[in-house]
DNA sequence: CCGGTTTGGTTGAGCGTTCAACTAAACCGC
DNA sequence: GCGGTTTAGTTGAACGCTCAACCAAACCGG
């Protein structure tokens, strides 16, 4: 059967695009600001970033790819890039033999202490000083409708 | 002297999450779907899309770089790529010898004719489904603004 | 015009991500 | 408790991106 395809209207089409464009540059932006200020990716600071929060500095490798939204190879990769820079230990699963818990060691620590105040100052110049105080609210009222959307289906 | 990081609020910091999370949910599903459907990854669709709108379906490699937000260097090798496959084809600037013109060959044109409509389809279906019609003008305003802000200073 | 600077574009190395294949342990129904 | 199925996590290859170095051509001030 022919199943027609919905086209996006010019008002979508540049919502869209606007969206692409945006999202983008504000990404690649934070993401370069991090690696030339603390030497890290983004992904890897918000490794960093759900360990330092969670009891005891320490998460089960699924839990912390799911906080991390990471798939499990790239956490299991960027752990073993963060093991060997002496930022994160892996240590065994008290109970489940099957499982890794990942710990983040002090150097971690200090390392994330380092590197969260300029990539905080970075998210808030590029961020949410370009925005009214409604315009942030309509942010995370979008943001969240998508990820239930997104997650739901 | 000592420059006082300003943190976020909470709110900020849930809408920042959520920001991220969402853009990320997004971006990777359609990223994949299209990888999926089309073999190609988002960066080059949009590539081929921008070549598509171009006059003669050509464009000097510069200008294809600021239209699809890419460095130049990823740009270059993202050509190489496409022309391998038959998909581009590079020509000499007629009249300033260090210009390269990037043109769309029919077989890259039908390669995106039978990638849109899924990709569309996406689209609408992650990100337009989800939201109200006022959202929709929200995240284009807001979106605008931060461009202009990102690329202003 | 001549030499320095800027612009256009490419290149290769290093890195992070993806995907599929794989191992090992836990779970589950009978 | 045995055999099949999930679940947890790792691995290596292929790929795309970034960064810095680089070449060549155009531009520009004197």
């Amino acid at each position: 059967m022919a199943v027609m395809t919905r086209w996006l209207d010019s008002d979508e089409q540049r919502t869209w695009r606007a969206f692409l464009t945006a999202s983008r540059a504000l990404m690649d932006t934070l993401d370069r600001e991090l690696q030339r200020d603390a030497g890290m990716p983004h992904a890897y600071y918000e490794i960093l970033v759900r360990l330092s929060e969670a009891p005891d500095r320490r998460l089960r490798m699924s839990d912390l790819a799911e906080a991390a939204g990471s798939s499990r190879s790239r956490l299991s990769h960027a752990v073993a890039r963060l093991e060997a820079a002496g930022w994160v230990r892996r240590e065994e699963h008290p109970t489940d033999r099957r499982g890794q818990i990942a710990s983040l060691t002090d150097a971690g620590f200090a390392a994330l202490a380092a590197a969260a105040p300029g990539h905080v100052e970075g998210v808030r110049r590029h961020l949410f000083d370009a925005l009214s105080p409604a315009q942030v609210d309509q942010l995370r009222r979008i943001s969240e409708t998508l990820t239930e959307h997104l997650t739901g289906s």
